[in-house]
DNA sequence: ATACAACTTAGAGCTGACTTCAAGTCAAGA
DNA sequence: TCTTGACTTGAAGTCAGCTCTAAGTTGTAT
């Protein structure tokens, strides 16, 4: 699969790709004997991990150590897991925030629903009686 | 309220206080004969409410919009109620989208829990029989 | 063979959201 | 009154995370 491909598939620029592989989030990226990438199944599992960390806020850097202890084998898995578990627990509180300000928009949006009702009754009270 | 209480009061700083209100974030903060800032109830409420915005990630010129037509009284209601749900949906969204990362980083921290325990038996066996 | 799109790299540039700086003003305590 | 520290401003700097550029290479369709 050329990174076009990739690109498309998972919905991201090549440029961010090549950014990603770069900063050593990606790893073991084939190449062709011309040098262009060619992504196999095991590049693309990484890809849409990634993508999919990112999306949670996980930032580039804590991404790109994890890869390298990945890379480093078995004997790592307990600082790996450690990780996951720390940028998990932010990520829970970042969704528990999320939805106490969601609370608040749905609470202000409500009041618009109000404002804008009476405003409207107002106004054909106007009309039906001149 | 001088500044400095205010920055306090909300856990942001002072800086980031003076920077949104020169964007247009929190409109008529009261000032001393000096130049000071002086904030009142009103202020330290549309400070609040920012806060909770910007934290629930709606952009900064999204909220000096908003501002700008709260500023321009009721003939605006409806846009900006149009604004705030279409902020609100982005918001669901992205929580749905952390929700769905937060499964698979939970799914992944499983897997890790297991090959740490079945390390851990394999380490024991070979201790109890060498 | 030749055109032409898609690929390669290093490195510069951009964006959003602050954060810091420089140079000066204000205000409370000794 | 003088010092000290908090305040003021506009402008420049920083940071994360891309995004674009330039100059060159690869690969495919005619």
């Amino acid at each position: 699969m050329t990174i076009k491909q990739v690109s498309e598939k998972y919905g991201i620029s090549a440029d961010t790709l090549r950014y990603y592989e770069k900063t050593g989030l990606i790893p073991d990226v084939p190449r062709t004997p011309g040098g262009i990438r060619d992504y196999d199944e095991t590049a693309c599992g990484w890809v849409e991990f990634i993508i999919c960390m990112r999306n949670a806020g996980l930032p580039v850097e804590v991404l790109s150590k994890y890869v390298e202890l990945c890379k480093q084998g078995d004997s790592t898995a307990k600082e790996r897991k450690q990780i996951l578990v720390n940028q998990r627990q932010q990520l829970i509180e970042k969704i528990e925030s999320l939805n106490a300000s969601l609370d608040r928009l749905n609470f202000k949006i409500n009041y618009y629903d109000e404002i804008i009702l009476k405003k409207e009754r107002e106004l054909k009270n106007g009309i039906e009686k001149p």
